[in-house]
DNA sequence: CCTTGATATAAGCATATTCGAATATATTTT
DNA sequence: AAAATATATTCGAATATGCTTATATCAAGG
């Protein structure tokens, strides 16, 4: 199998707890930046850092609206399906 | 969604060339750490820690076979789910 | 036992990540 | 235009990763 360069970036993107649970949240639904501080334990400038390696990697886009950007999950299946997986997948075996 | 710790630790160990790399070798076969040193561009010492990364991630476990140590893919649906979903994945709009 | 083949671990160095603090930019409101 | 709001960027210190070289372990054969 071909292993492209692609992934690892998104992989080494999703690899992070904050990260993680940024996707989760955008996942259900948009949301702007003021709006994901009050869901996380993070400060305005280390989300926005995220946001941008999120970005970088292509997982998550926005929409201007005003002064707030409007953040949501670029190609859903991909990431809504690594977290179906993650969740489903049994526990390892001891 | 609650995201586990676990995941993280999973998604780490497989967001680099190498190891992704490994781990597709895997899906397709049982393998020593020998027999990998003819498919990966790596010394010796480095695929051994590669394998260590991903056995602490519960990604991959060995059998013992004399000297050797065959290696495989536990949790085969998860590993090889993640990675049909990165090839079939469409990619990043522009 | 001593050697050899197979694998793992340790030490050291270079590079990368992470996060906080401060600052910058852009938009809306007054 | 100034102030307030929303978000991004820059910088620096701490920490983590990755890789190389060298050394250790461990099992099998002689």
């Amino acid at each position: 199998m071909v292993i492209e360069k692609d992934w690892v970036v998104v992989l080494k993107a999703l690899a992070h707890p904050t990260r993680l649970r940024i996707v989760a949240e955008l996942l259900q639904g948009t949301k702007c930046v003021t709006s994901m501080q009050d869901l996380l334990p993070a400060s305005q400038a280390n989300i926005s850092q995220h946001l941008g390696i999120l970005r970088n990697a292509r997982v998550v886009d926005f929409t201007q609206d005003g002064a707030q950007r409007c953040y949501y999950v670029c190609r859903p299946e991909l990431v809504g399906g690594l977290l179906d997986l993650l969740r489903d997948a049994p526990s390892p075996p001891a």
